[in-house]
DNA sequence: CTACGGTCTGTAGCAACTACAGGCTCAAGG
DNA sequence: CCTTGAGCCTGTAGTTGCTACAGACCGTAG
C-alpha cells in the first residue's frame, strides 16, 4: 500500500513482460552496469519501477537501432552525468550512422556477386555449377 | 627433394600468408573440421600443399560473401560428396541472399531513422537532443 | 502443508574467430 | 658445438550480446 508514493513496482518478469525484453537479458544489463542495481525485497527479489522502465526502453531502442553496447553505454553515461549536449549526441550518432551506411554497402557488394552468380545457374541435376565455380576460382 | 610429386609444400605461416587468412584461424577451421587434418613432419609441424590452399580460399571467399560457417560446412559436404548438383547449390544461394537482402533492409530502415533524427539536431551546445527524446520516448 | 510456479545465483553455451602462455623444434651465427 | 631467435605446437581465455540452464530459495493457492 506504499505503492502509490512512486508508481507500480514489478519484479523482472513483468517488466520483461512489458519492455518485449527478455528476461535474462534485463539481468544482464544490470550485470554491465547499464541498468542500476534494482531495490530489493526482503527475501532478495528485485523490484522495479517505471524508471527502470523508460531506461530500459531507452536501451532496447537504441539496440533497434543498431548501436552497440558500448556506444549505448557512452550514451547513458552522458545523460547520467547531465553533461550531455545535442552536439555530442549528434555526432555519435552520425558516426554510427557512418558505419551503419558502410554495413549496407558490404552488404549490397554481397548481394550483387550473389545474385549475379545464381543467376548463371542452370538450376539443373548437373554437378557443375557456377557459384562453386566462382568460390574456387 | 620428394617436393615435387605433388607441389610445394608449406607450413601454417607460408599458407596464412599466401591467403591472407589469418594463422590462428587456419587451425580453427582444423578443429571444427572444415579444413582436413593435415600432414605432420616428424616434429608435428603441419605441412600442406596446393589442395590445402585452394580449400581455404574456398572457404575465405564463401566468408566474403557472407555465408555462415553453417553454410558453408553444408557447401563442403557437399562437395566433398561429390553428390552436388547445380539446383542444390543454386537454392542455398539463393536462401543466402534472401538473408542477405533482408539485413539490408534492416540497414536501410535503421538508416533512415538515424539520418532523419541526427537532421534535427541543433547540433548546439544544449542537454536537449532529438536523438535522446526519440529513444526516450 | 504441499505443490507449483516464480525468483535467485553462478556458470556455460552460441558464432567466428583472435590472442595469448608455456613449451618444442629448427636453422643460422659465432 | 652451443646458443639464440624465430617459428611451430597445444590448450585455453577473451571478444560481443546475449540466452539458457542447474540447483536452490520463496510465495501463494488449494
Amino acid at each position: 500500500m506504499a505503492d502509490h508514493v512512486s508508481g507500480k513496482r514489478l519484479q523482472r518478469a513483468e517488466m520483461a513482460r512489458r519492455t518485449g525484453c527478455n528476461l535474462e537479458t534485463i539481468r544482464y544489463y544490470e550485470k554491465t552496469g547499464m541498468m542500476p542495481d534494482p531495490p530489493r525485497t526482503a527475501s532478495g527479489y528485485r523490484v522495479y519501477d517505471e524508471t527502470h522502465i523508460s531506461r530500459l526502453r531507452f536501451i532496447l531502442r537504441a539496440r533497434e537501432l543498431g548501436f552497440s553496447i558500448e556506444q549505448i553505454r557512452g550514451l547513458l553515461n552522458l545523460v547520467d552525468g547531465g553533461t550531455q549536449t545535442c552536439a555530442q549526441v549528434k555526432e555519435r550518432t552520425e558516426r554510427h550512422l557512418a558505419d551503419v551506411r558502410a554495413k549496407i554497402a558490404d552488404l549490397k557488394r554481397i548481394e550483387k556477386v550473389l545474385a549475379a552468380t545464381a543467376a548463371n545457374c542452370s538450376g539443373e541435376d548437373v554437378p557443375e555449377c557456377p557459384v562453386l565455380e566462382a568460390l574456387a576460382s
